[in-house]
DNA sequence: ATTCAGGTGCGAG
DNA sequence: CTCGCACCTGAA
C-alpha cells in the first residue's frame, strides 16, 4: 500500500515516521534559540507534546524521526510547527551577505523559526517578562501540571484560556507567576470571551496584528513582537530583549548606547523580511557566548 | 543576605 | 512622547 504523496515527506517504520528535512535545518537549535520553552532537550533530540500526544523528536542522518503520531495531518502539522519546510539554505545565504552576520551564521546555522500555537507563545512570552529561563520553565510547567490535560509519559497539554479565565489568582501565583498573574488571567478572559481571536492575527496585516497583541494586559512590544514571530508567521518582527540589544549595541553600533526604538528602525532597514531571521541567529550566538565563556572581546 | 533575570505599566516632566 | 521606577519570585 503506496500514498504518493506521503512518501515522498516521510518513511515509516516500526511506530517511527521519518520526516525529510532540507540543510541545513538543525532541530535542536531550533527549539534552543529561545521561541518554545516546553520541549525537554536531551542528547539526542527532545521530548514534548503535539496534537494533544506525548511526542519524541530526533533529528538522525535521514530526517527528523517522530514517536508517537501516526495521523497524515498531524504529522503535516508537526512539519509546520518545527519550521521544516522554511528554505533555510537560501535565507543564510541572504543573512550571510551582511558581515556581522557572515561571521556568526556558522555557528547558528540550522535555526528555522517556528509556527507555535498562539495561545501558548502568548502566555509563554507574558511570563518571560522580567524573568529568566529557568523560572519560566518552571511557571510554565507548574501551569500546565495544574491546569492542563495530561497526556502521559510526565507530559500535560497547554491548559486553554477558557480554563485559565476562571483560575483564582492565588492558584495562578502558586504558579510562581508574580505579579504577571492578574495578566495571564486578564488574557485568558479576553480570549474566551472571544473579545479577542488570536487565530485572526495570521490573517491581518504586521501592524494591525501588534496593535492588537499591544492592547493585551502584560504585553508590550517585546511579547508583542515574539508572538508574530514565532507564532504568527510575521517574520519581518524583531523582538528587541537585553541580549538582542546588547549584541546589536555592540556589533553594529559600535559598541553605543541606543534605544529599543532605533535598534527596531535599525533591522527594519537592514534585514527587511528577514529581520525575524536575523535576529533569532544574534540571539542565539549570543546566549551562547555568554553561556559558554566569560569574554568580553568578540570576534 | 543581596542581587539578578529574555519587560511592562505607571506617573511625572 | 520620552524617562525613571517598582515589581513577584526562585536561584546563585
Amino acid at each position: 500500500m503506496t500514498f504518493p504523496v506521503a512518501h515522498e515527506r516521510l518513511t515509516r517504520s516500526a511506530g517511527v515516521v521519518i520526516l525529510a528535512v532540507r540543510p541545513p535545518y538543525h532541530l535542536i537549535r531550533t527549539l534552543q534559540c529561545g521561541q518554545a520553552f516546553r520541549w525537554r532537550v536531551d542528547g539526542a533530540g527532545a521530548a514534548g507534546m503535539f496534537s494533544g500526544r506525548p511526542v519524541r523528536i530526533e533529528q538522525t542522518a535521514g530526517g527528523i524521526a517522530v514517536w508517537g503520531l501516526t495521523a497524515e495531518k498531524d504529522l503535516f502539522g508537526l512539519r509546520r510547527y518545527l519550521g521544516l519546510d522554511e528554505p533555510l539554505a537560501s535565507i543564510e545565504d541572504r543573512l550571510q551577505r551582511d558581515p556581522v552576520l557572515r561571521r556568526i551564521v556558522p555557528h547558528t546555522s540550522g535555526i528555522a523559526l517556528m509556527r507555535q500555537d498562539q495561545w501558548e507563545c502568548l502566555v509563554s512570552f507574558i511570563i518571560s517578562a522580567f524573568n529568566n529561563m529557568p523560572k519560566i520553565e518552571l511557571s510554565l510547567a507548574r501551569l500546565t501540571s495544574r491546569f492542563g490535560d495530561p497526556l502521559g509519559e510526565g507530559v500535560w497539554g497547554f491548559p486553554g484560556p477558557q480554563r485559565l479565565a476562571g483560575a483564582s489568582l492565588a492558584d495562578l501565583r502558586r504558579c510562581a507567576l508574580g505579579y504577571r498573574a492578574p495578566y495571564v488571567r486578564g488574557v485568558a478572559r479576553l480570549v474566551a470571551s472571544g473579545e479577542v481571536n488570536l487565530h485572526e492575527l495570521q490573517h491581518m496585516s504586521h501592524a494591525g496584528a501588534r496593535r492588537t497583541l499591544l492592547a493585551l494586559p502584560g504585553v508590550g512590544e517585546k511579547v508583542a513582537d515574539c508572538v508574530l514571530l514565532f507564532a504568527c508567521g510575521s517574520g519581518e518582527a524583531f523582538p528587541v530583549d537585553v541580549w538582542v540589544k546588547r549584541a546589536v549595541e555592540r556589533w553594529y553600533f559600535h559598541g553605543r548606547r541606543t534605544t529599543a526604538r532605533q535598534i527596531q528602525e535599525f533591522a527594519r532597514s537592514r534585514f527587511g523580511p528577514l529581520a525575524g531571521y536575523a535576529q533569532q541567529h544574534l540571539f542565539y550566538y549570543i546566549r551562547e557566548r555568554g553561556n559558554a565563556g566569560t569574554r568580553e572581546r568578540e570576534y
